[in-house]
DNA sequence: AATCAAAAACTGACCAGTCAGTTTTATTGA
DNA sequence: TCAATAAAACTGACTGGTCAGTTTTTGATT
């Protein structure tokens, strides 16, 4: 197996236990196990358990970048564009489950030890937020959009993909974009 | 000071450090120590670590459905109910803090040991939703809402208080309330 | 034979949980 | 009212298990 293959491996095992349980509830053991690598290999590609935690965070921020760079930037109208992008990103969870779990968590818990990579973590998080803006601040311009404190309703609607993501797992991605667009842009109040 | 008070007060610390680390960062010696007890007084209050957490949990639901309790079930329309339904929410966070961090956390992490607490802390939650999908439901009922998959909806204005409290904490109470009433009954789409 | 990694064995820091001893509060009775 | 005693609550030094991280051994591949 070839070397990016091993560490690929590590970080997709390692995403799937620390999805489903608490970090100190995954153990260095396990995550060898599952990965099929030794204990010791584990520390050959990462100083320490947080040091792994954090790259699996950072990979899936790195691949939903990737998916939303596909999508976004061609210059169309806003509420397309802004459909494109929540697409982008309803499928990119859809078929990364366990990226998803991981990165919906909270990001506040700012003490402790390692810093720099909660740092890090929500200046990602900062830069996705800001594409969306800015496809809203375009729309405000032109008149499609009424925006009052841009940066929440940004936040509110990637926030709308969680939602969706977590209580109509049955629906399918088409489906979910439809939901999240249709309340965001026209609200649930019924018109005459 | 009175048992009840001490109780409560290992309550507050713990769920001030529990909000801001991770469960493993905090130490049971910490939460002695800034709750002014010795360690071993948690222990004849709580069985273990994992059951002040969950006490902790359990207290912030408590409290924020009896604030939801004293505000809601007086029939009125369902816009007006929804209203305050959603002030109850954002008020009680705002000066819950700690509580609305640790709340807000993922609620997956479905496995490992204690899953009888994890399971009544989905229960509890289900409960909430469904006094707002009631109110959802009535709406519709009478036409004056538009709802699709009234669960889904009901999740997205929940976790619309929560992004709202994340990313507009300058705002106060009522101008959050606004927000998010605003969008959630018209969207943000601009109209002529 | 030399390299690389898995497996296994090991080490020790760390911390949840305990418990013997102490302090506080409640109860009795003179 | 005030000892005297019992009961309850509290304390924090101590302990034992756990697990991250290291080192050693074994095995495979080239």
């Amino acid at each position: 197996m070839a070397k990016t293959d091993r560490k690929k491996q590590i970080i997709e095992e390692a995403a799937r236990l620390f999805s489903a349980k608490r970090f100190d509830e995954v153990l260095m053991d396990d995550i060898a196990q599952q990965a099929g690598v030794g204990k010791g290999t584990i520390y050959t590609y990462f100083a320490d358990k947080e040091e792994l935690y954090f790259a699996v965070v950072f990979e899936g921020i790195r691949r939903l970048n990737e998916q939303l760079q596909r999508e976004a930037n061609r210059p169309q109208d806003p509420e397309e564009e802004l459909r494109r992008m929540v697409h982008a990103i309803v499928s990119f969870f859809s078929q990364n489950r366990f990226f998803f779990r991981l990165m919906s968590q909270e990001d506040g818990k700012s003490e402790g030890g390692k810093g720099e990579n909660r740092k890090r973590w929500r200046a990602e998080r900062r830069i996705q937020l800001a594409a969306i803006e800015t496809v809203l601040q375009n729309g405000a311009e032109q008149g499609v959009f009424s925006v009052e404190h841009p940066k929440v309703e940004t936040a509110i609607l990637r926030d709308m993909v969680r939602s969706v993501m977590i209580h109509a797992k049955g629906l399918s991605v088409g489906a979910m974009v439809n939901t999240i667009m249709r309340i965001f842009l026209q609200g649930i109040r019924k018109r005459p």
